[in-house]
RNA sequence: GGACCGGUAGUUCAGCUGGUUAGAAUGCCGGCCUGUCACGCCGGAGGUCGCGGGUUCGAGUCCCGUCCGGUCCGCCA
């Protein structure tokens, strides 16, 4: 019988006889003492074999990772020295005195202290993965959120319903996963892409205030960060306006991230309309962690020869922006290169930049392949227009307006990333009064 | 559906312009070690270089095909 977790075992239980049930994290064999970290998901313990104990002494030297032990012992102050600070049990330790090796292991097809694994590997040996203490910590994390959000909504008069599973398809645009009916041959339930239905249905009925934390189906293709099955925070209201919902979710994800990580975010969250998101950001979901914003700059590339700028600049449906980096006059040209081929996945036919060396110089000053096709009033006006300092590098943009935003966009990003531009922190918005409809470019 | 990157000991990787017996770290096995905590020291085992074909005196390396994995575009909110 367990009487304790080894990772709740401190100085409090000291002379205490305890037994402890885990995982062999580690095994140090000294030749006339044996440690042994166990494990188990509190965390780990240090257990300490000494010859005096034959039986569990040679059973101690057979042990290997992984295997699962029951050990009893007496926890004791570690003696004065052999501290380890670095852990939380690193104070104490139990002195084994009785030792059953409840399961064996084969050698791990990896070390669990090994942060570089594939993922191909980690899922195929998903059993030996999740004991990894990284893996526990994620899981505990995710359990703490979802208690979180239901303690909020939970105190706001919420309820929590389940709605179905099996159903009929409920498009919302995506690909239905398919399940074929045992009883009716030929027909398919199809998983829900989101409970949209359902929720409006506990609406009409009167249930007034809905929440669940639901598992969502879209048989669509992945990316690193968009799996087909996800879990989604779902939530639906009745007789509430606009601004009492945004109020409610603000104060729902201002409580999680104070209970489950201590971080204040702000109050009230920042609104910023979606024109003016697509304007600074080229995006409708800003990351407002990079500070680099597009620049217009159509009015003064009307008139240019250069028709890559005048075209758009002219053209309604066509946008020319300017993105400032600060000190991206280190920018090889090797790097260059490459974000012009990156822009380039977003259908943009070319990156022009023009980089700053010395703002006081007039032109003698710029360095930039683009420079000979530009009249000095336009080349004035990107400058102040930018805020440019010497060192910086200025690239622009000049196409469809959906071209420019989308490339701009992920090349700010990417720049972020890339450049150590990405600050620290939470930076929570309201993108609001989206557009009821877009454009449809059908560009297949 | 498309573009790009990758596949070499158990694992993570190196292997240049083709050239002797394919290396490192870690893990694993054995030996030594009574205070370590990524213990240390000594020794050892471990490879269908994803697969198939081609070029060549000679292919991990070059070419073609194919399979698998990843990232992104399309798609998806």
């Amino acid at each position: 019988m367990r009487s304790h977790y080894c990772g709740e075992i401190n100085e409090s239980h000291i002379d205490q006889q305890v037994t402890v049930c885990g995982w062999v994290h580690r095994r140090r064999d000294h030749g006339g003492v044996i440690f042994i970290d166990l494990r188990d998901r509190e965390g780990l313990l240090q257990v300490v074999y000494d010859p005096d104990k034959p039986d569990s002494f040679m059973l101690a030297e057979k042990v290997r990772s992984e295997y699962v032990l029951r050990v009893t012992g007496r926890v004791r102050r570690r003696p004065e020295g052999t501290e380890n600070a670095n852990m939380p049990t690193g104070q104490i330790e139990v002195l084994g005195l009785e030792l059953e090796i409840l399961n064996h292991s084969e050698t791990p097809p990896f070390q669990l202290d090994d942060e570089d694994v594939s993922e191909e590997h980690r899922l195929r040996y998903r059993y030996v993965d999740l004991r990894r203490p990284e893996m526990l910590q994620r899981m505990k994390l995710r359990s703490k959120i979802t208690t979180e959000f239901r303690n909020y909504l939970n105190d706001n008069g919420f309820l929590e319903i389940e709605t179905p599973m099996l159903t009929k398809a409920t498009p919302e645009g995506a690909r239905d996963y398919l399940v074929p009916s045992r009883t009716h041959d030929g027909a398919f339930f199809a998983l829900p892409q989101s409970p949209q239905l359902f929720k409006q249905l506990l609406m009409v009925a009167g249930m007034d205030r809905y929440y669940q934390v639901v598992r969502c189906f879209r048989d669509e293709d992945l990316r690193a960060d968009r799996q087909p099955e996800f879990t989604q925070l779902d939530i639906e209201t009745s007789f509430l306006d606009e601004e009492a919902i945004m109020q409610m979710m603000e104060g729902m994800l201002r409580h999680v991230f104070a209970q489950v990580l201590e971080i204040p975010l702000h109050d009230p969250f920042p609104r910023m309309t979606w024109a003016e998101a697509i304007r600074r950001f080229g995006s409708d979901k800003p990351d407002l962690r990079i500070p680099l914003e597009l620049v217009d700059v159509a009015d003064v590339m009307q008139n240019v020869e250069f028709k890559v700028f005048s075209g758009p600049a002219k053209d309604p449906a066509g946008r020319v922006a300017a993105l400032r980096v600060p000190k991206g006059g280190e920018l090889t040209r090797k790097e260059i290169d490459d974000y012009t081929d990156f822009v380039g996945i977003y259908g943009a036919r070319g990156l022009a930049y023009i980089k700053i060396n010395d703002t006081a110089a007039g032109r003698e000053g710029l360095q930039s392949p683009i420079l000979k096709f530009l009249p000095d009033e336009a080349v004035e006006a990107i400058l102040q227009r930018t805020e440019a300092e010497n060192g910086d590098l200025i690239f622009f943009g000049a196409d469809k307006a959906s071209v420019v935003n989308e490339a701009l966009g992920a090349l700010r990003v990417k720049l972020g990333h890339d450049k150590g531009f990405l600050e620290h922190g939470w930076q929570p918005l309201w993108v609001v009064d989206f557009p009821m409809f877009e454009w449809d470019e059908g560009t297949q």
